[in-house]
DNA sequence: CTGTTAGCGCGTTCAA
DNA sequence: TTGAACGCGCTAACAG
């Protein structure tokens, strides 16, 4: 029995993470008081904060997480959680901006935000166990398709806030008032003179996707407008332009086309020039998004400012209420505005 | 002394998440038997495993992420780590594919892979910080600039694997043969029949960009060609337009131009044709990744493809290795071809 | 202001 | 094949 317990007194361990006992052992003084320096240190003398903090900085210690993690039952950890493909994300801009809008809502503060998306074959709700799982303290969904994820996830007990109507009651979210984007952009279609309109519309398992067409069909009616068509699309690039090819074989005779997003309305653009018509002379064009791909494309896309990064900046923010513990916020929803390029 | 300690054989309290404890007591087991079971179920009598993984259900049990973390020191996450910032890294669709590559090489397995960036201001040591902190378990990491990041990561007891020679021995790393894809690149602009030939480099501080440059000046010097500039880039879009900028500013009366990536060719061939330069007819251009920008411009991108998914899949193989004991792995050169396209 | 103490939930010896 | 006991590193009462 000459072996004490394991580390017991002993010098730190070479090669092992130090512990906040090899602290406390350097600078003489016990845990706790070591823990408070390093979280916060207020009650703390500052001489002794500044023993510690030599100590912390001689041995190089950093906290162990999963200890922590552990007692607190917070992981300082939120996500952004997007139930669709790494492939979709990473080709939208879109998603960027949605993630950086919540980035920015939580610089300055301790959290960490990361980006969580669905695996190809994977259902929807492993995002829901991630979120259960106690690895992250709360989440931001974007992009959620019909209701069965918000439903899920209304029952949990981490604070959840969507970025678009849920659909379900209780729940936070911040949304564009995307009708009325539809509007701004349908009018600008009627203004410049377009009377055989139509729209490719973005998934209608989406209210994003659902208000945008209605929008549009609003605007029509109040114009007195029938519209010659209304394509199915799915906010994708590929989408938009299947969508050109069933405008050009159906031979629709259409003169201004909203696409209910930027990047559909690349697509469908480039699908229309290929054949031959042009944008805007022969068949106007107004997107949705203001993103990046707005100003690449040529020419240049009119279209309707959808303030993503703004949004998820709200969105963010009453993530960070919901954490500090306030009660269910007010839903925020945005104004768009219109952008005119050269392509309506 | 009438209360035991708290839960001490009490039923678990509702809202609180159901501990391994909980589950013992609803199977009539120890905590030790549902551990087992839980991990794999090895050592256990099928009877015994049914009732618990009955008992697991019925509670809807989720092992406690923090606790294991804290006895196993493993968190079963990796993470692929880029020193740039996220506007970046969304705007490229080299890290797209990178990432998507990692992920696919951990397919079937438990790991949970995640992608970290830096934030704007900070430096590319926070990196280090977040691999040495125990919330990972090793990392591959991709767009190191210099060798500092390397040498940083090189003391760190995580296993860690590079895409890119990081310029340190001792460190696991795959590559694609970048040298002999800008000879091919070069190569072909010659063989087309350009003479007048410059480039657009990438990132010098980046091993990529200097072989990329290294090729080039290779194959113009085995040609008997003395180039006719060699324009920094930095492998941004925005760095090709600046690039073709100063090409028309200079009046340079080159004939081929090797652009050093497929999204700084986009920037350059939007700035080309702006200004009434025809591709490839005035000037040819090659580009290297074929990303999806190269299918996406008109003319479409004769390019070099650069294997990104394989390349990253294959780093993510070697840190399986090194994740499970192996010694360092020998580093993995894959061999870079030419997709003709139209804009060489 | 500081130290002592008691777990957080789990994996893992060691005995039985 | 199963159970009892220990400790991973840390925070949060509670005493002093």
């Amino acid at each position: 029995m000459t072996e004490p317990s394991p580390r017991g007194g002993q010098a730190p361990t070479a090669g092992a993470a130090p512990t906040l006992q090899d602290v406390a052992r350097l600078a003489g003084v016990s845990r706790a008081t070591v823990s408070r320096v390093v979280n916060g240190g207020s009650l703390v003398s500052p001489e002794t904060a500044e023993t510690v903090n030599a100590a912390v900085r001689e041995l190089g210690y950093q906290p162990n997480h999963a200890a922590r993690m552990l007692v607190t039952r917070r992981s300082g950890v939120v996500a952004v959680l997007v139930p669709e493909t790494d492939l979709r994300v990473f080709s939208d801009p879109y998603f960027a901006a949605t993630y950086h809008g919540v980035i920015s809502s939580f610089s300055g503060h301790e959290a960490q935000v990361v980006l969580a998306m669905s695996k190809p074959g994977e259902p929807a709700e492993r995002l829901v166990e991630y979120l259960t799982s106690g690895r992250i303290d709360g989440a931001v969904v974007a992009s959620h398709h019909g209701s069965d994820l918000p439903r899920a996830l209304a029952g949990v007990s981490q604070p959840v806030v969507f970025i678009g109507d849920p659909g379900v009651p209780g729940l936070a979210y911040a949304d564009l008032d995307n009708t009325r984007g539809a509007v701004l952009a349908t009018q600008r279609l009627i203004q410049s003179g377009r009377r055989r309109l139509a729209t490719v519309t973005g998934s209608l398992d989406m209210v994003a996707g659902q208000h945008r067409r209605a929008g549009f069909t609003r605007a029509c009616a109040e114009a007195g407008i029938t519209p010659v068509a209304i394509i199915p699309g799915s906010f994708t690039e590929a989408s938009g332009r299947e969508a050109a090819r069933s405008v050009l074989s159906a031979r629709h005779d259409i003169d201004g086309l909203f696409v209910a997003s930027d990047l559909m309305a690349a697509g469908v653009m480039a699908e229309l020039q290929h054949a031959g018509v042009r944008v805007p002379e022969d068949i106007a064009i107004v997107g949705f998004d203001d993103s990046e791909m707005a100003r690449r494309v040529r020419p240049a896309l009119t279209t309707v400012r959808g303030h993503a990064h703004e949004v998820a900046q709200e969105a963010g923010r009453m993530l960070r209420e919901l954490l500090s513990g306030s009660t269910l916020p007010a839903p925020v929803i945005l104004a768009p505005d219109l952008v005119l390029r050269d392509s309506a």
